[in-house]
DNA sequence: GCGTGTGAAACCATTCACAGCT
DNA sequence: AGCTGTGAATGGTTTCACACGC
């Protein structure tokens, strides 16, 4: 099956509310109700959610417990994806500690930095381990997804390294775009882009404005 | 003139390469080059910069430093715009005290946070302002840009304020879906739906694998 | 009656292909 | 010869509209 990235992007987004919704105790939600709280038409939330299976009911919406139930299985949230950190910077350390992942259902099994002088050191209770032994440390520990928190000038090798692993998904915070096997998906978090995109609309330049 | 989400944010993607470019000393540059740093089609290079208007030379390319500049001036990026962050927490310090935006020509003016014990107090050198003055402060200092790192459970209701205001662009950390008028641009950076988007691509469903 | 699921239509973005300039 | 700028064609995504089930 090929979907869009765009309706993997939105999945996350229903997980999110759904998530909300059940911990308020509602029963059921239809497409249109989903649909306002994240900012979407109905179809649209029907749509992708169709690509993988008929889940609602008709006339009554969709059950909250097993559609959040059925995302999580697509995206593959249940089982507790175990993440690696690459790069023991200031932003990798913070990462490290966040608690949320848990919640989320991520763990991070491993964190990697290549400087002589954090390998072997511990932090946020993890062992630092050398870039160098990735591949190794990786398959030892399951590692299925990973966060480049690496300076720019390398992430693009380390990237590699990290592909030639056999890993499938990269968290790159680099601004840097990097080059892979398309087998690879890389998302970027670059906060500098970002504002700089924003800085065309603080112009007021929105196209569909009212 | 109306112009895509899609080409405003690749723009932002050329501005970096045609930095690091001008740094080089590298004098001109085809759609082709270009495109291939960042990963795209020269067509699209071309595309996109044709929206607003026609910078390149026939058979030599596009002058690194004169594009550079005209990219700087369709994101708006030449007079150094003035940020507000609102919300002094964990994220809202450390992004206060990010010395990377002043390389990219922005300008943090104002800081604000609704608790008591933290109006009034400095923080990096600023002094955080009460968020119910925001109107008052952000016209005072000019604000153009808001960066919004609250709870989820007042995101919303800070967003209003600050629309209310008349800014036209937020960059919001906070895990909801804003609603505010059309006029305003939000982008979101959120961490926790970054991850379940790739945790989908970690199982290896990648739409045009190898 | 209300709400899902889905083909078909409309819309938007990307890619092609080539004319035109240096 | 090489590369831009752009209409035309293609491909993909969103929206419409309606049949069907509760």
């Amino acid at each position: 099956m090929k979907v869009s990235d765009r309706t993997i992007e939105r999945l996350s987004l229903y997980y999110r509310y759904l998530y909300i919704l059940f911990q308020q105790g509602t029963q059921f939600i239809s497409s249109k109700h989903l649909a306002s709280l994240v900012g979407l038409k109905p179809e649209q939330v029907r749509k992708d959610l169709s690509y993988f299976g008929s889940f609602g009911r008709t006339g009554k919406g969709y059950e909250v417990v097993s559609l959040q139930r059925a995302i999580a299985k697509i995206l593959g949230l249940e089982q507790g994806r175990k993440v690696a950190i690459v790069g023991v910077g200031n932003l990798g350390m913070a990462l490290a500690g966040y608690k949320g992942f848990e919640a989320l259902g991520f763990r991070i099994v491993a964190i990697f930095d290549s400087s002589a002088n954090k390998i072997g050191k511990k932090y946020k209770g993890k062992v630092c381990h050398d870039i160098a032994d990735f591949k190794e440390v990786s398959k030892k520990e399951g590692v299925e997804m990973v966060i480049l928190t690496v300076p720019s000038e390398v992430v693009q090798e380390v990237a590699q390294s990290v592909a030639a692993a056999g890993i499938k998904a990269i968290l790159n915070f680099a601004p840097v775009n990097l080059n892979v096997p398309k087998a690879v998906k890389v998302n970027n978090i670059d906060l500098a882009s970002e504002l700089k995109r924003l800085s065309y609309y603080a112009q007021g330049n929105r196209k569909d404005a009212d």
